[in-house]
DNA sequence: AATACTATGTCAGAATTCTTACATGAGCAA
DNA sequence: TTGCTCATGTAAGAATTCTGACATAGTATT
């Protein structure tokens, strides 16, 4: 292997890509791609938050996320009002169901975390995230 | 901020979307996508590879990278003989145009990568890179 | 030799996401 | 008030990537 591949762009990609796959096997037999677990997983943490606000928290452009939420009404996972009480942003939140499912598809995504991690000590962990988010905050504007 | 999403997981997004992010801001001006330049940069450090496994090095599937490749192959940025010398796999490789763009362009990327390190120290970026493979390692099968 | 298995390339179509563009509502300043 | 700016939602279309399927070539197995 070339060691130019070793680069730490390369390796993030390569984890997070490795990841996405893990988390697409999981959550598989609850019918969820990741873009939409993440949007469940954050919209249990942020009820009411606009289509907008989800897709900035979830790396999207806000017309993706409009085109999935879609999908996640017609399957009464989340809810959102007819007609905005004020402003234009319609507060999205997640439904009994869309609760329910989330609680077991974080189950098993839990577990790959998990898994993910299972190879580094406390203090290694505490570094890694350390870097990322140093890696973040030098990329953000 | 919900501490839910400083689990690792989010935070390797995060890093991977941002990175991407001005990685096509950085590319823009050679009108190269993130996806295409990762295509250019194996090619010139594996020469000859088979677009199986450059797909296989840049996380796509085969079919896309071949749809990618016929547009590097009308920029006349890669060439491949029209048959193959033995088996079915098509050795691909750089041209001299390819070669040159490349160059150009991993200037501005490489620049990108040192701004995202930029606020670490020597033994924290040796931790972050450790603490990645260890990721990858763990999630592979 | 015959068969099975794996890897590669390719085709067709679907799904996802993005780009571009426009309309609407809120806040702010002249 | 009027105009400007910004954020949100929405629509239409393009671009990218994926899934499923099939043919071919090499290799291994029986």
């Amino acid at each position: 292997m070339s060691n130019q591949e070793q680069q730490v762009g390369y390796v993030v990609k390569q984890a997070q890509s490795l990841l996405r796959l893990r988390m697409e096997e999981a959550l598989h037999p609850y019918a969820l791609t990741v873009s939409q677990y993440s949007c469940l997983h954050h919209l249990l943490r942020e009820p009411g938050i606009s289509a907008a606000g989800l897709a900035r928290a979830t790396f999207m452009t806000r017309q993706s996320m409009n085109s999935m939420l879609q999908q996640l009404l017609e399957r009464e996972l989340v809810e959102r009002p007819a007609r905005p009480a004020s402003g234009r942003a319609l507060p999205t939140a997640l439904t009994a169901a869309g609760v329910d499912l989330l609680a077991a598809a974080q189950a098993e995504v839990d577990g790959v975390e998990r898994r993910m991690l299972s190879g580094l000590s406390p203090s290694e962990l505490i570094s890694l995230t350390h870097g990322l988010n140093a890696c973040v905050k030098a990329l953000g504007d």
